[in-house]
DNA sequence: CTGTTAGCGCATTCAA
DNA sequence: TTGAATGCGCTAACAG
């Protein structure tokens, strides 16, 4: 009672009446020595027949797969619709489909991919910061690794962002309008792209003399900067600089509930990420963001690059910039 | 100046001094017949040989591959990141991993799938509607897949939210708050899961004797909603109908800005789909949704069954209920 | 330009 | 319990 079985080349070449070899290139996408008489008879069964190759097989005989993984903690890692929507996009132009592996807190990366194909793609883009570099190195092929989540690593070619310049921009257009105090809400502060950004965030502040009024460590989400924005002092923080546009959410929603105005008028509020959100209306929130179609043009330029190519290793710094909207 | 190439199963076996089949057996997850000895000289052999199975060759042994794609239209077809998080989590946790297709709004699907893998995955999630069933069976095994775009079809087991049931309980709770003029503000209305939707609301806004005062044609975002909002007879309309959450968000900020208010007091506003900003402070958007846990674990299920038994083609319904927020 | 041959890496017969 | 042999579907190398 099995459904009809699925037409092989070899039906096709059948029919046709030529060699297996023959249909092979008749149907490659690359240009293949084939009369044009036999070509035609070729598609012409293959199409009667619904035939579709098997990519498994066509990926055990050449090697190549042309798939590509995606690594994320939680699907927020990627804080931004917008970026996964383009990156998706620009992957499939260069004939290539990807595999999403969603690696949560706690497990082991390694034992979801036991079984899956993951391990054999082409390459893995790591937004994902459940392991270090040497882990992700073992994990896959050392030349197909591609780390987008802070970690640098000599082996390992990765695409960063220069986060530092835009938390200069930004500490300084605060500085620009007469802030003194402020205060910063982190992330997970065991994070090493999160140490950095505080360590960035601490230096401008200190270069304009602003003072650090106190650190709150929050986990980027909204619930987070609504509960640390109780501590905020109003009457004396200049600015409320958060890691994380969602943080920074939360904060506007919280003083929203004691001062009935659509933006704070005693301090300046701060985010991080650009993310659309802050587009809307309700959350007219001043960040700092990357150009999301560089960003993409980078990892689909690397992505396109041989294997060997890709052992240089780049290192390659995405600028980001500060986006001034109505809280700062 | 290849690097490594990888230790295939020959190689464990020739390391344990073992046959292939004796190695493979020993490394298979089901229970098959090794003596305790050399499966243990099989393990240690892999682990020191870094072996790591290619499931491309196993899948071409044994015809599956542990791997659903999941077809969208874009991203925001998902319109709920929480979902899809929910989602990805559970079917890695039944073993298959996830291959994320992004079908573009005019290009054709077949292309995209033509030199990729996913012609032969175990199963095809369809979020995009992009194409009728009868375009998807082509594309996929017929049994293989699974409609989830609302589209039904005799065919092909689907699992779709019954939004008439939502429907009927929020325009009942407009008519409980004495609402007796409404206003619909529409998605792409060529649909025909759209389609059903507006006459669900007709019917419902029939029944309770409201008066549909004109449909708005939008495309689901917050732009349209916004825009559309300016239309709005504040003074006429006792309640606007959104059947996408971020419409919803658009007339409400559009609102904002005549009316220094947080929630409309003139009008009542309803949504679509619940997403998670409805939670936010600043969007306190009554809307219509379904269990996010109930849906994605009918979807596991149907992907759980052996082909045969997705032959009887489940044609399952999700409830979806009011979810009572301020502006309702 | 064509067809034959030989693998890709693995799981599964079937004898022993 | 074992191992030799066979095949999954396709492409590449080689001869013609």
């Amino acid at each position: 009672m099995k459904s009809a079985p699925e037409p092989t080349l070899s039906d096709v070449a059948a029919l046709a009446g030529v060699s297996r070899a023959i249909a092979s290139r008749a149907l490659s996408a690359q240009p293949r020595p084939v009369s044009a008489d036999k070509r035609e008879r070729v598609l012409r069964a293959a199409e009667t027949l619904g035939f579709r190759p098997n990519s498994l097989a066509r990926g055990l005989a050449n090697k190549t797969v042309n798939l590509v993984a995606i690594l994320v903690n939680h699907i927020h890692d990627l804080s931004d619709l917008d970026l996964f929507d383009l990156l998706l996009a620009e992957i499939q132009a260069i004939g290539k489909q990807v595999i999403f592996i969603r690696v949560g807190a706690g497990e082991h990366a390694e034992s979801f991919l036991r079984d899956g194909v993951a391990y054999h793609v082409d390459a893995a883009l790591v937004f994902s910061d459940f392991a270090d570099a040497a882990t992700v190195r073992r994990m896959f092929r050392n030349n197909a690794v591609l780390m987008l989540n802070g970690h640098h690593d000599p082996g390992v070619p990765s695409v960063t962002m220069d986060e530092d310049q835009g938390i200069r921009e930004c500490v300084a257009d605060a500085a620009a309008k007469g802030v003194r105090t402020a205060l910063l809400l982190t992330g997970r502060t065991m994070s090493l792209v999160e140490q950095a950004r505080i360590a960035s965030y601490r230096a401008a502040l200190a270069r304009h003399g602003i003072k650090l009024l106190g650190e709150l460590a929050g986990d980027y989400s909204y619930a987070s900067g609504r509960a640390l924005a109780q501590q905020i002092d109003v009457d004396a923080t200049g600015a409320v600089f958060c890691t994380s546009d969602a943080m920074a959410m939360g904060v506007l929603d919280a003083h929203r509930q004691h001062f009935p105005q659509h933006v704070p008028t005693r301090f300046r509020l701060y985010g991080f990420d650009n993310i659309s959100l802050t587009q809307f209306d309700a959350y007219p929130i001043s960040s700092i963001g990357s150009d999301r179609r560089e960003y993409v043009a980078q990892i689909v330029r690397i992505l396109n690059q041989p294997a060997d190519l890709a052992q240089n290793s780049d290192q390659v710094l995405v600028a980001t910039r500060f986006v001034s909207r109505l809280t700062g």
